[in-house]
DNA sequence: CCCAAAATAAGTACTCATACCTATTTTCTA
DNA sequence: TAGAAAATAGGTATGAGTACTTATTTTGGG
């Protein structure tokens, strides 16, 4: 006899994640189904059993959902690990993957999406939602890998809106040494353009 | 005998929305509820009958949730509307609620927000979530509407990312047009300083 | 301990946005 | 149709970001 599916899901919307048990509830009614509401409870949680399938949010607050993956899979490497987000853009979604996820899954695609989603990984495929929106931006997590910590930060500070001065004020470093490293970092990411840093870094704040 | 609730819920995220309904259904078993996965096919069906509360998601795609819930409000004045967002900023929270919308629920909030926020408008009252993080920012959906129809293109064409040279290409205007286009807005806005508009197209793309 | 990477800083030129000003033409409405 | 509001456009100054250059100091790993 065939044991049941472990499945643990982690979102920091109570009402979604409530949804989307219900919904494998219905559709799996031979899995066990856990939920989590933050990354690092899921982390304590999925220490104490042997998981099958992790389906993971990508943004939350204490810990993006592919970091927790990989960290899920370090303890687990046989479990299966879905992403769920709103991210539709074609670079994060091939980063995501690149980083031995599973599955990647549109939070407003069709319900069974999620299904489908799961069968295809346990038979040790990969599944990725099908986009309808297509955007082409600036947009690609392994080139965020190459920045420095101080990098990251000054991104960071972009990302809250903060002007170069405010930062070099902030960090008590000169202007200049602001400047450099906004320079280093468009570079780095081939950005050009105005306010084009700016842009990458609202629309990376779940990764930097 | 006191008649059922009739409630209509209003999301364009199936997963959510079916959490929701869920968490309705358990909450309140007197009830009678019915949901929608776009604005437009709830104002269809909502002609068809007489509602009692409609709980309305912030952003959707074909029409938002104020503006939807102000149509309700036409056709049967004494529906009680719920928004229920992710915008924690307490100036779009008073715009909103200025605009006789009756509750307003942050969707990371407990689950019994929403329950609570249904027993307050049904006695008449008002409901705002209590928020975590309030942050002092250029928010106010009021002022939008002080705007021109031009105002409002330039404006869209900000959040959009395109810079003064390139909107006024688009429009078939001079750069100098634009930029006192700019300038108007960020008066009747109360915004000052570098990226200000920039930044508030971005924070208020579901109102403009 | 040495080398490479990272962090620091300055120079210079350019583009873009902000923040005022005035002024003319177009459009809508009372 | 007269007057107000809106759209148009130019002037001028300043602040902020982009896009390169070179150069020194600090730091951490082999």
């Amino acid at each position: 006899m065939k044991n049941k599916l472990k499945i643990l899901v982690v979102d920091d919307h109570p009402i979604f994640l409530k949804g989307l048990v219900e919904v494998l509830q219905d559709e799996l009614p031979n899995s066990e189904i856990a939920s989590q509401r933050s990354s690092l409870k899921a982390l304590s949680a999925a220490a104490f059993q042997t998981l099958d399938i992790a389906i993971l949010d990508l943004d939350m607050p204490d810990m993006n959902g592919i970091t927790l993956g990989v960290e899920l899979k370090k303890a687990t490497p046989s479990v299966k690990v879905i992403i769920l987000t709103m991210h539709k853009e074609p670079d994060i979604i091939r980063s995501v993957m690149a980083k031995g996820i599973d599955g990647y899954v549109f939070k407003d695609d069709a319900v069974n999406d999620v299904v489908m989603a799961i069968q295809e990984v346990m038979n040790g495929g990969q599944y990725i939602s099908k986009s309808t929106t297509l955007s082409r931006d600036e947009y690609n997590t392994d080139l965020i890998e190459a920045l420095t910590k101080t990098e990251i930060l000054v991104l960071r500070a972009i990302a809250n809106h903060k002007t170069s001065r405010e930062i070099a004020d902030e960090m008590f470093v000169s202007l200049k040494t602001v400047e450099n490293h906004r320079n280093n970092i468009s570079r780095k990411l081939n950005l050009q353009g105005s306010n084009s840093l700016l842009k990458f870094a609202l629309n990376n704040k779940a990764f930097i």
